[in-house]
DNA sequence: AATAAAAAGTTACCACGGTCACACCTCAGG
DNA sequence: CCTGAGGTGTGACCGTGGTAACTTTTTATT
């Protein structure tokens, strides 16, 4: 990917719509700014370490997880293309990263120095209210987070990930959008137990599955 | 509280500072606003409200918290006098509270409305900085929340919250900030199990304790 | 096609913690 | 003083889910 390449991307981005591509270039000629290429399953960011750069993802998706120190990992989210992180940190009163931000495939990522959003902010009022945005989309999904994991059951976490994503994908045989083992992770459990209840559900009726589907026959069962 | 006194409160404030007393006055002038007084254990906002305001907590304690349908309660935070709400939920692309706001004492709350938040942001950049750091913190606590409820043992939350207090009350000897049942909601537990918990920790040996204090023994134990 | 390496399913074991039930204590208001 | 309400300690019961060990299936690599 080169300099025109992003430039094309960024003038895209809502972030910078307001921006022309020649006052974007200008921008880009006058600070400082890394693009860096990760492989996939490396560390963007250590849990801890101290963020100085706002990052604009350009290609490929990144996941935000929570380590514990018994190697348990629970999964928070997953960012791709024209998504941001670090935006939070950069305003907050602490500026180390509370979780460990990881490449779920080869990634793209260009870092912005905290200087330079700061000039973003006071250059461009579009610019600064759709970062505003930005920032306040991050409590919604940290909230999201909360409520599901602070749904006790397993079963509970399956059930409404099933309702979500039959929402989304409009039919009752479910693709999986991963492995079993990242879905495990998603709710923060063991892979062993999410195959133990999804046997008993289908044992109890609720629903069928194989590797890669899982057809709902009836959740309330 | 008539209008002089929560005028003298906001210009202390550090979002206003940078207002003079004379500017002040003339925004709130020119502004709708509510002052609401609520007492101990009214709702502020029900989980799902639609958000229309930003509040700003002029006097008492509100906690924030998390109730499932079959009653449970999870206690993510409490604010008070000077904090900020709602701020995250205006720019947000979903403006429903994800979460309950309910009075823990007598309150009262200054409601300012989206415009006039909007237009303090473009009038002065103080302000809009600040609330860009409010906005911020408030993904650290929600960050903080889930790296300690998704501690799994009771033991392990007990334990990091004796670290905690100890380290602010700098002593061994802990006054409990709440009774035992918010603490219990703090944790999103059984009061009946933190009971249970404490009686073992203390049969372990790594802790005493009574009604109001925990003194901490050996907590490595 | 052969082999290695992930991912996925299965099982027995048992600790943690939710549930419910009851006794006790403290404190405020009649 | 009594009474009732709310906080608190304790017990028995048992379901959920973590752990660990193993097998089977799928996927990738040569």
């Amino acid at each position: 990917m080169n300099h025109q390449d992003f430039m094309t991307i960024l003038s895209s981005h809502s972030l910078f719509s307001d921006f022309s591509d020649e006052a974007l270039n200008q921008i880009f000629r006058a600070h400082y700014y890394e693009k860096r290429e990760y492989e996939k399953d490396q560390v963007i960011h250590f849990q801890n370490e101290c963020c100085r750069t706002m990052d604009l993802i350009l290609s490929g998706r990144v996941a935000v997880q929570n380590l514990d120190c018994e190697g348990n990992v629970l999964t928070i989210s997953i960012f791709q293309d024209g998504d941001v992180l670090g935006a939070n940190l950069i305003f907050s009163s602490r500026n180390n990263y509370p979780m460990t931000v990881l490449a779920q495939s080869p990634v793209v990522i260009l870092h912005l120095h905290q200087e330079m959003i700061v000039e973003l902010c006071q250059m461009n009022r579009t610019f600064m209210i759709g970062l505003m945005k930005t920032i306040s989309d991050k409590t919604l999904i940290l909230t999201d987070k909360i409520n599901a994991i602070s749904m006790k059951t397993i079963r509970q976490c399956i059930i409404d990930f099933l309702h979500y994503e039959s929402r989304i994908q409009k039919s009752q045989v479910i693709r999986l959008p991963s492995s079993k083992k990242d879905l495990a992770q998603r709710f923060g459990i063991q892979r062993s137990s999410l195959s133990r209840e999804l046997s008993k559900m289908r044992q109890d009726g609720l629903i069928d599955f194989d590797a890669k589907t899982v057809t709902i026959k009836d959740l309330d069962a």
